[in-house]
DNA sequence: TCAGATAGGGATAAATTAGTCCCCTATTGC
DNA sequence: GCAATAGGGGACTAATTTATCCCTATCTGA
């Protein structure tokens, strides 16, 4: 298991925010949770472009910072069920409005990403 | 400079908003611009945490992302200021619902965050 | 009996991000 | 001439995050 070796900035709220919710795949994963996709199996299927072992470890986090539940069934083959938690839930809208924004932006974002990721920085013709 | 070796997803808008805005410093860094604080020197003041470099590439890959202009006066000694563009601004609200999400649960974030950092993990009395 | 589904984790590697160090430009001030 | 100021950036290292590989366990179905 990674220990850090920094001590994290805990000024702001974005500080803290960025403690809780920066991972590649965590606000995903609150959303589909939120969206009734439970069970790890399910989360995986919806998130087909990470790692089972990235999503495992992510929801451990989404956990341990009290945002998800899990709770386990006694049964065999096992299953498992993430909830939110109230915290967790409050976070819905949050990751709605960003979602709106990208969704609002998707053209031009979409456009400068690509930008970026092409760049010989041949013709640079962006005098305005 | 760095070039990526794997392709972005980018699928939803969750994909490109990670694109954009994955960067520790950012959100501060749009925050404060937008307050006012708007040349490099200021920033950096404002944001002591963070390296000066590093302040500088996040601020170029704002810029790369039309999220800010950086207009740089002809003058000695050098005097830069950034601005945010009109795609830049819609982002405002969006941070602020994420600080105050950040702010209004801020016992409760510091709370977890200070576990996960000690985190002996031997008493675990949360049932309910 | 063996594959598959279900859930999880250790070891390790790869990718990415953040940070440190030092150097450059040009001018003003001492 | 040298330091300070203002803004940058190359080279490199450290830290962190994400991904890959492989192994465990149990029951169901072919």
């Amino acid at each position: 298991m990674y220990v850090r070796k920094t001590t994290p900035n805990l000024n702001c709220g974005l500080d803290l925010l960025g403690e809780v919710l920066y991972g590649k795949w965590k606000l995903r994963l609150l959303w589909f949770i939120n969206e009734g996709h439970q069970r790890p199996s399910q989360l995986q299927r919806k998130i087909p472009g990470a790692a089972r072992r990235v999503l495992n470890i992510q929801l451990k986090e989404l956990e341990d910072h009290e945002l998800v539940t899990r709770k386990i069934y006694p049964v065999v083959p096992p299953k498992v069920e993430y909830s939110l938690t109230e915290l967790g839930k409050t976070l819905i809208p949050v990751i709605a409005v960003l979602g709106q924004w990208a969704d609002t932006h998707e053209d031009h974002l979409r456009n400068v990403i690509s930008k970026q990721t092409v760049s010989s920085g041949v013709d640079d013709t962006s005098d305005q």
